[in-house]
DNA sequence: CAGAATCCTAATCGATACTG
DNA sequence: CAGTATCGATTAGGATTCTG
């Protein structure tokens, strides 16, 4: 990944955001974060982690979501290495979707952020409330 | 919040999901994560666990960021309780940006999912390479 | 059933210019 | 300096249709 700043030894992005580098746009990295925090792939991370699932069973449970994302999203997934897709050569078309590894261990971390808003909504709701009605 | 399904009882998004509910995209936990996992949410999230800042800091240290993208991130997630807007009235407008207690911890999480990506890029490529040229 | 292809709309983004 | 306003370009996303 990035060339220009190689040099820098032990960086993750947080470090770098803190040194003031930043320009990790130009990384690999970044695509991922956005294929993984996108609308749909952040629903199909959690969704996925019950286990291996039909196409048609993320539609159903995935819900609002249209044909064309889903499958946009999976071939995200798939292409970053955290999907593995399984088609059975039936008549009618089989095709099971499930975690890799590697899959299992971003849906953890974004299941862990889903999870801290649900349970913080209330608090994150008050403070929304307190700054519009309190000290104008 | 989810008035309909609000018979459940503890559902974090996670449970939600692998009931098959998955109606949360009516819930407000739907906006602070797209807020949260936003391109620049991201970003200026773990830039801001650098410390208070103020506007054009942020803006030269996240980079590829316009002032309308700068500006309007900055007030999701200051609505949503996570970032702290202090104005100082001086003449050449000074305006400092930080963490609130819940921002840290949003934060926090956010770093480690961006920073887990960032550690396991070469695996992710390695993944990602592998089945382009290797099990056809 | 799984998905590719097409078309189309609405939202997003970025650059620029302007204001207090 | 710290924004807001506006506009054009890009993109995400949905509905529909078609195929193996």
């Amino acid at each position: 990944m990035n060339d220009r700043i190689a040099a820098t030894p032990p960086a993750t992005l947080a470090e770098l955001l803190r040194r003031g580098n930043v320009f990790a746009e130009q990384c690999p990295s970044r695509e991922v974060l956005k294929h993984v925090t996108s609308r749909w792939g952040v629903l199909l991370l959690v969704a996925l982690l019950a286990g291996t699932q039909r196409f048609s069973d993320l539609r159903r449970k995935v819900g609002g979501i249209s044909e064309k994302m889903l499958a946009q999203t999976l071939q995200w997934l798939e292409a970053d290495g955290f999907v593995a897709r399984i088609a059975h050569p039936v008549v009618p078309p089989h095709v099971e979707y499930s975690l890799t590894p590697l899959g299992i261990e971003v849906a953890g971390k974004v299941e862990v952020l889903a999870d801290w808003i649900e349970f913080n909504l209330p608090a994150i709701m008050a403070a929304r409330a307190a700054r519009e009605s309190g000290p104008d």
